[in-house]
DNA sequence: ATAATATGTTAGATGACTCTAATATTTTAA
DNA sequence: TTAAAATATTAGAGTCATCTAACATATTAT
């Protein structure tokens, strides 16, 4: 294990491959809110660990034992966060920024016994995958609501963003995972959606947000 | 807060002050396991920030800012081991290394939260006390076994000694917190004491044991 | 093909924390 | 009261992680 610095560095570039492919040290040094010198001497750095193979202006790309120690932080994190809402009775909306600590406690004990109490789960409270201890990661296939067609029914699988503002903006709008919702409208002109919700309530969401919620479909036209 | 290099020397000044009054440059080095000249600077560091008062070849004393602070660590990590030990259901002799982690994790939340599903405790697993949000400290009487007269039965309330090997010799002999001992024999020539426990076994402890269980009188010479 | 833009590097410095080697001061004991 | 032992300090250096300022290279758009 490397330092936490490293820890997170290591972290970022996995999250930024999931999300853009390619890794640029520009990329990075935004994400983790450094300026790119550092970034660059780190690359450097985890290269000669072999965590992350380097080409300037082609990308960071993590190698397989960077990629493991990835899915192993990732993995801690996201039981960390489920172990904070389903054992400690904390809100989904608080849990990151602990996790975010949590995640590099070195303890197989800790993390095997939160794995046990929890009965090995698969998904985190936000509706993200659990690598399992080798890392290997049930990947879900993933609908946008902003892609579903007026008149579907589907359930909310996950939401990609654990930033406390987005998740209490859906706390006050009532929505959580797994809530089965209806597209009544979607709007031309500001790619806004109207729901209709279990709790018989209409929801309006912006595009914005829209985005960022994951669903399977259940209902098909009817 | 400061760093975790910081606080890790705050708590052990703390622990140093309780155990032998006067806290050196050396026995800190040595304690941490780091060089005199690593201390040194640091201490210096400390005195700037008003967290502790030095004077060399008297000693080094925590101000009020800094004890606050040591006991809010110490605070942290007792809570920490005790809700590894009834949440989580880890033994007494494995939390403390993970605690030593707990410790530092900043998040007023977590920690509220775990005293609440504890019911605000006032002991942690080891039977020291566990210093109050205020940093208020219940300190209790102590009495060593090796200071009870032959015929005495006493209760174990405490043990002063995290380290797992000496819990795992705990273990093995079957003492906890809580049990009853009798003293039948207590040895001149290497200060051995034979126990009867509540398991109606003898159970013989050497002097090095034996000092470090803390124990209440319940049964006086029958 | 040149200019503009995106992307990356080097040099040199800083702060936190650590070390070794050499030296200094204070306390205590003979 | 001098020597020995305990305690502490300074000087100088190294690693990790960061920064600013200046410069360099690659990609892309005109
Ligand atoms: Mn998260
Ligand atoms: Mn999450
Ligand atoms: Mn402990
Ligand atoms: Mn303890």
């Amino acid at each position: 294990m490397g330092s936490l610095t490293e820890e997170n560095y290591i972290k970022s570039i996995y999250a930024l491959s999931e999300a853009t492919g390619e890794v640029y040290v520009s990329e990075l040094a935004k994400k983790l809110d450094v300026k790119l010198p550092s970034v660059n001497s780190m690359v450097k750095r985890l290269a000669t660990k072999k965590l992350v193979a380097y080409a300037p202006y082609k990308g960071i790309k993590l190698t397989e034992k960077g990629k493991k120690e990835a899915l192993a932080i990732i993995r801690k994190h996201r039981l960390a966060e489920l172990f904070l809402v389903k054992v400690m009775g904390l809100g989904w909306e608080e849990v990151h920024d602990i996790a975010e600590q949590l995640e590099h406690v070195n303890s197989s004990r800790f993390y095997e016994r939160i794995d046990e109490l929890l009965n090995r789960p698969k998904f985190d409270p936000h509706g993200e995958p659990i690598p399992d201890s080798n890392g290997k990661i049930y990947n879900q296939q993933r609908t946008s609501l902003i892609d579903l067609e007026e008149g579907l029914t589907a359930t909310i699988t996950a939401v990609t963003e654990d930033e406390k503002s987005f998740l209490d903006h859906l706390n006050a709008k009532g929505l959580q995972i797994g809530d089965s919702v209806t597209i009544m409208k979607r709007e031309m002109f500001d790619g806004s959606i109207t729901l209709q919700h279990k709790s018989k309530k209409e929801i309006l969401l912006t595009h914005q947000v829209a985005e960022r919620i994951w669903v399977e479909v259940t209902v098909t036209r009817s």
